[in-house]
DNA sequence: TAATTAATTTGAACATGCTCAAATTTATTT
DNA sequence: AAATAAATTTGAGCATGTTCAAATTAATTA
């Protein structure tokens, strides 16, 4: 405890219980780090640890934080590179799955709790909306800055939709068993080809109606989750 | 055990242990009814029950099954009302999320156990493959009976989609806080609007490149899983 | 500084999902 | 029927997330 350091005792107590957690569960996977291997090698006792974090889930929601801001900062470093929409979505979403892949099982566990309806995790929930916001802006950077007339209207509600997207994506990577995960990327790459195409066409009359109905719904959906 | 009664003891206690299982859980819901009081009312020891069922999970795998059947056969009953594909599909969902609004935090507790990688409960799993295919099923003769004219490749993998579709607005509804889940409704109409438009018009050949895609993910996704 | 209040820490438990070796009951064989 | 094997049942206990009253330490007040 230096001059410099203004930080109360507990401050750094809590800290270190959650650098702890983080650095166990990125070593351990989720289910197999316990709360007592969390409080030990915090040198700590277990009932200390809940008097910082509610729960194992609110520990493991700090590093679900952490990992989002890996995930921004990687898809806007090269997100530049490409221009159609299409390899820009892709690009994103790899992005965003490479920062969770060494942490397949973890990222399960988070999702599952996440899931849950009344859990403070869940993307929809208020207690995540400025991490979800951010989620979102990601999307739009990925639409806004691509060569793809996208039609004004849809422009509002595309980032939300990509969003999710990117959820379903999410999901079936959790589950994909094959080497390397390379069904998910096949998917990832014929679905970005569906959206892709599908925007393009999309000021099409034909596809007016459709169009409409999206917009509908989705200004509708937004209206209070 | 009369004359007639070939069940063995075994299966007599396993099925009591079930019913027990299912009657809690309907009562009290998934996370309040423990295992000991399941074993306690089935009048059997709590390792009795784990002769039989290896996880609470396999339990609750087995309400879920029930609630399938119970789905089908609703959905079934006055499906032969509706004409067109947009009605029709409205009407199976309609019939599936009736079935389990008297269950709804169950359902939560069901999704996010099923939703975790390694689930047995993962409705992408192969001790799900059973109730999957049916489930499917359901929605080929949602397709089939209706008088919305589907390109034949599509028919062979739009029971699959709406299926999937199906798994979505289920996440929504288990979400959705709006007084008898009415956004749910809208987001259904909808969506449901959407699909079958866009199953209309998916013969003209502006279409064309997006339903080869659809196909060729579809079929490469059902390869394995 | 002494007393008091607030913040922090702890050890001892509790609840629940689950396991296991041993006991008991039922079925099969000789 | 006796002996043996198989199926069923049990109680004791483990592991882990969580709680809580009490102890200890730090900050504030008189």
């Amino acid at each position: 405890m230096t001059e410099t350091d203004t930080t109360t005792k507990g401050q750094r107590t809590r800290t270190r219980i959650l650098e702890t957690a983080i650095s166990l569960f990125r070593k351990k996977g989720y289910e197999s780090t316990t709360v007592r291997d969390i409080a030990q090698t915090a040198d700590v006792a277990v009932s200390n640890a809940y008097y910082y974090f509610g729960s194992k889930e609110e520990l493991v929601l700090a590093f679900y934080e952490r990992l989002n801001e890996e995930q921004m900062q990687l898809v806007k470093r090269s997100l530049g590179q490409h221009k159609s929409l299409k390899t820009r979505l892709i690009h994103t979403v790899r992005c965003k799955l490479e920062t969770l892949s060494s942490h397949r099982d973890l990222c399960g566990s988070i999702f599952s709790l996440a899931v849950r309806p009344n859990s403070a995790l869940s993307p929809f929930s208020s207690s995540t909306k400025v991490v979800r916001g951010r989620a979102i802006s990601t999307f739009s950077e990925t639409v806004e800055g691509s060569d793809t007339k996208v039609p004004e209207d849809l422009r509002a509600v595309l980032p939300t939709c990509l969003w999710l997207y990117y959820l379903a994506i999410l999901f079936y990577w959790l589950h994909d068993t094959s080497p390397l995960q390379h069904k998910t990327n096949e998917l990832l790459e014929q679905s970005a080809q569906i959206i892709s195409v599908l925007v393009s066409i999309s000021a099409l009359p034909v596809m007016a109606p459709i169009r409409h109905s999206l917009l509908q719904m989705m200004t509708h959906l937004e209206k209070t989750s």
